[in-house]
RNA sequence: GGGCCGUUAGCUCAGCUGGUAGAGCAGGGGACUCUUAAUCCCAAGGUCAUAGGUUCGAUCCCUAUACGGCCCA
């Protein structure tokens, strides 16, 4: 029975090999051995087998005992001989029970082992006559009885739903999926190993905000019961970032998962995962040294390489990357000029043509970065640094100086998609109160994605802001470029999917 | 939100023009002391996603729903 005096329906597969193994645990309890045993002396990971051993010749073996665990994923009965395939967290190691070897009751116990248990053996090494590094054991320890069937072991497991829903069985079913995590990993611990060299402080801050901010998105509410106030989930860091600038750490960063309410697709994700920096007295040329350099250096340390592969077209880290202006870009595309010299009718007409669809409330900041998303943003497969984005869209942004409608911005773009986003920080607290009131106007009017109007950190500009660059790059994209992946699905653990059937 | 596709044994997949379903792997029984997608023999395993409809008869045709995938917004 539940909390609620509710009857919960048993679950337990009901499925013939379920139950046998169901039954074989019973036995095993029954016969006074603990199926799911407290721990195991490992003296040898796969990997470490292997190195030490490596160099065994053909039906060489030698007297070492060693101690390895790990979950059976293959089983070769050859009625006086089985072979059993462990896998750890390192590789997969045969391990060759011998009749002669265990006794009669040791070995029939290993007959009753299931695919999928988990497995500790101990005894000797041997490399067999056709070339297999194995361990022959003179002790089989059942260490986890696993009561429901992998995936067939051939084929692994395709069934995208089960691949996602139940990453675990994705995780032991199929080795490049686990590769792709592993990646992901090193990528996250070479960011971290990046920055920390360059001095900067790994922080953390809030991910319930108050006031939605950082970025233009609709946020997750939710409720404190004991403040009884509404609460969102952060949809960026940046604000709290950059109060931190305020306070003197003057090179901060976070990575940090984010919350967006927003659609799913094969680039979205509703938690998504973002480096943030911030970096005093320097700027936006700063952070595109610092971007560059960051993701050059990822690619180098965790694949080896700069020249990578993204869904058939090859792509080029390792160069000096591209930078021209978003202007210039869309008025090359357009195959005319666009520009603040076009007037907001011309600008309208200009997307008219383009099948781009527009809002009344729009300036022309708005339709130009429109015509360059519709125009431009796919075509630029090699990294692109785009620059000097509209004002309208960029309320955090440094203007340009002389060059009003403009702020000191770029995005990066590879392989047609936007991957970092960076700006030399606004730091004039006057400056930021207006375009706070705009991000206002445009909520009244109808914009749910608009910014909250955020005294408090008006009131931290109001006592300094360094001078900074700052930047924020999605992880998720990156890992997904880096491990050619086309799904952000495929680069998260857990990707958001909606209630079993 | 719209369009298209998918859902068959634990897993991977077949299934013709509508006549109540097959294989491989896994599992069960048996043989085998160097196998490695082991091999060989035997037997078993299905609410064809769910709910309706058409039909003498539906895994198959139609409608709706659920979940998933892809494309578009």
């Amino acid at each position: 029975m539940g909390d609620d005096g509710r009857e919960i329906p048993d679950q337990a597969p009901r499925d013939d090999e379920s139950l046998v193994r169901r039954a074989k645990l019973d036995a095993l309890r029954a016969a006074g051995e603990e199926p799911y045993k407290l721990n195991f002396d490992v003296s040898h990971p796969v990997s470490a087998l292997t190195a030490e051993f490596g160099s065994l010749g053909a039906g060489e073996d030698v007297t070492d005992v060693v101690s390895l665990a790990g979950r059976l994923v293959a089983k070769r009965d050859q009625g006086r001989a089985i072979f059993l395939v462990l896998r750890d967290g390192t590789g997969d190691v045969q391990i060759f029970c011998r009749l002669n070897v265990l006794g009669e009751e040791a070995f029939s116990r290993i007959g009753e082992l299931d695919l999928g248990d988990w497995v500790g053996a101990t005894g000797t090494v041997l490399r067999t006559r056709r070339g297999e590094l194995s361990v022959v054991p003179t002790e089989v320890t059942l260490l986890s009885k696993s009561l429901r069937p992998l995936p067939e072991k051939y084929h692994g497991l395709a069934d995208t739903e089960t691949r996602y829903r139940q990453r675990y069985i994705d995780l032991i079913a199929n080795p490049e999926v686990r590769d792709v995590f592993l990646t992901r990993f090193r990528i996250v611990a070479s960011i971290r190993r990046f920055l920390e060299s360059r001095g900067f402080l790994e922080v953390e801050t809030p991910m319930l905000h108050p006031i939605p901010g950082g970025a233009t998105a609709r946020p997750f509410v939710t409720h404190h019961n004991a403040l009884d106030m509404e609460l969102y989930l952060r949809i960026a860091p940046e604000l709290y970032l950059k109060r931190l600038l305020v306070g003197g750490f003057e090179r901060v960063f976070e990575i940090n998962r984010s919350f967006r309410n927003e659609g799913i697709s094969v680039r979205h994700n509703p938690e998504f995962t973002m480096l943030e920096v911030y970096q005093a007295f320097t700027d936006m040329r700063g952070m595109i040294e610092l971007t560059e350099a960051l993701i050059k250096n990822a690619a180098t340390e965790v694949l080896g390489t700069t020249t990578i592969t993204y869904q058939g077209e090859v792509v080029d880290l390792g160069r000096n990357w591209r930078r021209a202006t978003m202007i210039e870009l869309t008025s090359e595309a357009a195959d005319q000029d666009v520009s603040f010299a076009r007037s907001l009718d011309e600008l309208r007409g200009l997307c008219a043509k383009h099948e781009v669809p527009v809002e009344a409330s729009w300036g022309k900041g708005k339709l130009i970065t429109e015509l360059f998303e519709k125009l431009v943003e796919r075509t630029l497969i090699e990294p692109t640094f785009v620059t000097e984005y509209p004002l309208e869209t960029s309320p955090l942004a440094r203007k340009i100086t002389g060059r009003e409608e403009l702020t000191d911005r770029f995005e990066l773009i590879i392989t047609g998609r936007e991957f970092a986003n960076a700006f030399s920080e606004l730091v004039d607290p006057v400056d930021q109160r207006e375009r706070f009131a705009a991000q206002m106007a445009a909520k009244a009017g109808g914009d749910v994605e608009a910014m909250g109007y955020d005294e408090d950190y008006l009131r931290a500009m109001e006592y300094g802001m360094p001078p900074a660059g700052g930047m924020g790059l999605g992880i998720d994209r990156l890992v997904m470029l880096l491990t050619d992946s086309a799904s952000i699905r495929d680069v998260l653990l857990f990707p958001a999917l909606r209630p079993e059937a």
